[in-house]
DNA sequence: GTGAAAGCGCTAACAT
DNA sequence: ATGTTAGCGCTTTCAC
């Protein structure tokens, strides 16, 4: 690999002619510098220009799962946001695991301008030290406690919940089972209440054993659906906190034979890649996942810029909600009458 | 950030006895550089490493399209065959672009020890040249022309659509649509060559307009079967080469309302997240894709491990081929008896 | 506009 | 076993 000196020998000036040259400053001898460029394939090294600058021009992102298809969506996004050229992306996956979350933020450290977190829980302190620390951090899909100071991108869980809820509730179910996420996780926490505040505010009452909390993987709304079939009375309708134990929901009430929408309705939040092709096709709350990427990456890029510019840019945080949209298909209808 | 000058200094002694203490070597003060590393909250600066020593204790990884699903569970697989600690990912998608992939590339450049690279097309250049510069590199689903001197991590794509062939014909199936992926790949290629074959030994005729090549993303999938639902005579089943395109068969069978399997029948290469799911339930070729990006990652660590130790270690390059699954589920059956 | 030179944090001789 | 020191490739003063 050439080096800057092998390209200064060969255009005839200094290397600090040639560092010129190629952050942009005019330079006398630029089409020299160019064809020494050009002839040695030339390609700056990373690591010495983080070393002198403290840049590193890559940022770090990490996501609770990277094989659930929405957070690949969701990379998808990401990527999209970044501006040609120079700016690479980290990514690891915390497992939804805080020690494992700890650790790669530990390892990361030293290579990346800032982050992009999908944090474990909400009492995650890890990223507000980063921002104390004036590290440039863009929240995704969840929040922390106390976090008012970090920038961060969510879907308006709430509002998508609750319009699930009354759908549920103009078809004319009164007897609802939900599945909702952790409850220290934004998603998990939002959901279940913008659920429940409708079902409450219609005086439909939700038992504990129609409240269930599961982990957001696929295996955990398969069980609790199981929970849910196993009660005395069946709830005519499921609602599922996420994509995952949709999929569980639906494995668990075709491994029963129960017919959806005819026994029971089913209505998840988050679409699944083939939800408009099952049989009834899914009704879910969608959003625009590759477009919550891009606004983080967007919302990140641009503090990024600023931190370069000055030392206390004092960018106020920005808190961006993205709409949600109620998709009704097949999976929900009025409940069966029973005697 | 403390530096080791910071650890030295605390612990009472030199850097380089700081360093030592760090790479596992024996030293007397063990205890008080210990200490010193955890009062300070020292950690290693990764870019002064790789200026040092060149390595950067990180891979580059880049797919064609980081939102298929099929590379989310690859990418699983892949993070879970690194080994504990310090070597981390920098994953990109070159959304099936030789040219963004070289540039990748080229960013990648001096901040990875090695590579996961499925790259775009076999006539790909770019990765032998990194094995000749001595870069370990490890192909992942697919090779490239004269890439012998290459670890590669395939799956039987000629056995897994032989497979699939031979079950379509023992069904009874004559007239068979084949959607295919670009020649110019591996997975295009051998999958195509590996169902035909099966049908020529058999003397099945595909005549041109049957023999359909696409381009592995979703929106083939389906033009590609609405020209074969176009057809004067239309086949009785079809094989779509990869989970993208059997997404957009989908589609398209059931945007025309054709009855799967009972007027046509449906086999992909690749099972989707729902596959089961579906009504009905469809019937592919399977693999196990964690374990590929578990093994590709296995063999890149293990050069990379070689490539420390010695300047030409000469590991033989590596070719696993991963065995594939004929998954008989609902959506093929005996073809309806024209009149 | 240009060049000489310092130095970012670390590792690996080399000398002890 | 330990300390001293050169230098990885680059950017950025500083003096011209």
């Amino acid at each position: 690999m050439p080096t800057i000196q092998d390209v200064a020998a060969r255009a005839g000036v200094s290397v600090a002619t040639v560092s010129r040259f190629l952050s942009g400053q005019t330079v006398r001898s630029a089409d020299a510098v160019r064809e020494a460029v050009d002839a040695l394939g030339y390609r700056p090294d990373v690591a010495a220009q983080a070393m002198r600058t403290g840049r590193h021009s890559a940022v770090g992102v990490i996501v609770p799962d990277i094989g659930n298809p929405f957070f690949a969506a969701i990379v998808k996004g990401l990527a999209q946001g970044i501006p040609d050229g120079g700016l690479h992306m980290l990514l690891a996956s915390s497992e939804e695991s805080a020690q494992l979350e700890a650790r790669l933020l530990a390892d990361l450290d030293s290579r990346v301008d800032g982050y992009v977190l999908a944090p474990v829980n909400e009492q995650d302190r890890l990223p507000l030290e980063l921002v104390r620390r004036g590290v440039p951090v863009v929240l995704l899909d969840r929040e922390v406690d106390g976090g008012e100071d970090c920038d961060v991108v969510l879907v308006d869980n709430a509002g998508g919940a609750a319009s699930a809820a009354r759908h549920l509730l103009d078809l004319g179910h009164r007897r609802i089972g939900v599945i909702s996420g952790p409850a220290n996780t934004t998603p998990g926490r939002e959901r279940r209440e913008g659920f429940l505040s409708v079902l409450a505010e219609h005086d439909v009452v939700v038992e504990p054993g129609l409240d269930l909390v599961g982990d957001f993987l696929e295996e955990s709304g398969r069980r609790l659906t199981e929970q849910l079939l196993a009660l005395p009375e069946r709830p005519t309708a499921i609602f599922t906190a996420n994509n995952q134990m949709t999929v569980g929901a639906l494995r668990a009430l075709q491994a029963a034979s129960v017919p959806v929408p005819d026994e029971i309705s089913l209505i998840g939040f988050d679409d699944l890649t083939l939800g408009g092709l099952l049989q009834p096709p899914l009704t879910c709350v969608v959003r625009d996942e590759v477009r919550q990427g891009r606004t983080v990456m967007e919302l990140l890029v641009e503090r990024l810029g600023h931190a370069r510019l000055a030392e206390t840019p004092q960018v106020p945080p920005r808190r961006v909600v993205l709409e949600t949209t109620l998709l009704v298909r097949g999976s929900t209808a009025t409940p069966r009458q029973e005697a």
